[in-house]
RNA sequence: GGCGACAUAGCCAAGUGGUAAGGCAGAGGACUGCAAAUCCUUUAUCCCCGGUUCAAAUCCGGGUGUCGCCUCCA
């Protein structure tokens, strides 16, 4: 390709991460790199072998699960049934078939560093130790990832770690559900793969957020474009409310509260502490969405009404976007204006609309929906949304 | 073969002992010039069989089905 791998890791860094905030996640606060930690790498190695956990088999050093008692814990893998080699050749020089690189020794024409064990690399788990040991301290709060790194990744990272510090290395793990395709899990080797860049060309990423919300993180999630029409459906209600309500501030008004801005006051709160209650409880995002419906649903029958109050409507937006934002939905998004000759138009349309041309009136309606501009008709005047 | 997860309405999905949230779609109604949005009403032998219990979607046993993991992908 005429680059150096570096460049090449450069570039596809560079590439999630233009996803990931597309998508809304945020960044972390640090982005470690393998190749710039190879003094803490190497450091965890030798402490392992000090500790007799570790040996040396010519240029590689190999993790001795024997000598870690807790090792299959965390994956509640028999260590006697595993299936040995059924993914890849066993190593005969290993003491056991479980145990697993730390360094391997550099090939010929192999990417290597200097250690103590001569030139090679480290082996695929050790990085995630010594890196997040590094930031993060020898105890973490939750570590998360695929089901697919239950066994073998974590299971290692978790030997080599605790081996090396004697302290557990996570209080929580948090393994999610697969994202699947057609119900099964998306892989490179099956070919059912979507990218993240192609899918928010095609979606608003706000409903790819709002999609995996509706599920619990640990169920397997089924991706296809009519489960996505289903939550664009799902979100336009909420967002529709929302804009509604805005809306409704113009002709809210009233400074003391009556019984009906009071008792819409205390659903807010109830449906706030639902909402809070249901994410406390293992982050049950399906569940605590459903507290945003229902407040929805509360908030449409307050604004029906003439009398509705500036407090109460603020309290909801603000409620709701301080829940929202916890999902990474409903960010504040400023008022678009319209070009002036479609300005034009829905006034000629409510002219034509006040002499019953309905046709007319249809007609224009016609033209703006063809071009991406909806119109609703609301008992307190016309209002526009864009097709999405 | 070993280990594990899951099975709830047409679709998605929450609910881990007290009699089925919520959303999408559909049907009927209200509102509307007509729509849209919104509101109201409406849709479930909780995979099957057996057991425990006053009471089971939930617990136990046995099936069936789907999916995942099984040692240098990280």
């Amino acid at each position: 390709m005429g680059i150096t791998m570096e460049q090449l890791a450069e570039m596809f860094i560079d590439a999630y991460l233009e996803d990931a905030e597309a998508l809304g996640i945020e960044k972390a606060d640090h982005h470690p790199r393998a190749t710039h930690h190879m003094k803490e790498i190497i450091q965890l190695i030798e402490t392992l072998m000090e500790k007799g956990l570790a040996y040396q088999v010519e240029g590689d050093v190999y993790f001795d699960t024997t000598a870690f008692p807790q090792y299959g814990r965390l994956s509640q893998q028999n260590l006697e049934e595993l299936e040995s080699g059924a993914r890849i050749e066993v190593d005969e020089r290993k003491k056991n078939s479980l145990d697993f690189a730390l360094w391997k020794g550099a090939k010929e024409g192999e990417p290597s560093w200097e250690s103590p064990w001569g030139k090679g690399r480290p082996g695929w788990h050790i990085e995630c130790s010594a890196m997040s040991m590094k930031y993060l301290g020898e105890t973490l709060d939750i570590h998360a990832g695929g089901p697919d790194l239950v066994f073998p990744h974590h299971e290692n990272e978790a030997a080599q770690s605790q081996g090396a510090t004697g302290k557990p290395f996570a209080r929580y793990w948090m393994h999610v559900g697969y994202l699947n395709i057609d119900k099964q899990k998306m892989s490179k080797s099956l070919g059912n793969i979507l990218t993240v860049r192609e899918m928010r060309r095609k979606i608003d990423p706000q409903v790819i957020r709002f999609f995996m919300l509706s599920a619990h993180y640990r169920s397997p999630i089924n991706f296809n474009f009519e489960l996505l029409e289903q939550a664009k459906g799902g979100l336009e209600r909420l967002t529709t409310m929302l804009s509604s309500l805005e809306e409704s501030l113009e002709r809210a008004n009233g400074i003391s509260l009556e019984d009906r801005d009071l008792k819409m006051m205390e659903a807010v709160e109830e449906y706030k502490e639902k909402f809070i209650h249901s994410m406390d409880d293992d982050f049950n995002t399906a569940d605590a969405l459903a507290a945003l419906f229902e407040l929805t649903r509360e908030a449409n029958i307050y604004i029906k009404e003439d009398k509705i109050n500036a407090r109460v409507i603020q309290n909801i937006l603000k409620t709701f976007r301080e829940l929202g934002g916890v999902l990474g939905l409903f960010a504040e998004q400023t008022k678009e204006v319209l070009a002036p000759d479609i300005e034009e138009l829905i006034q000629k349309r409510q002219e034509a609309r006040k002499n019953k041309d309905w046709p007319k009136a249809d007609r224009i309606r016609d033209q703006l929906l063809s071009d991406g501009i909806i119109l609703e008709d609301t008992p307190q005047g016309v209002r526009w949304k864009r097709k999405s």
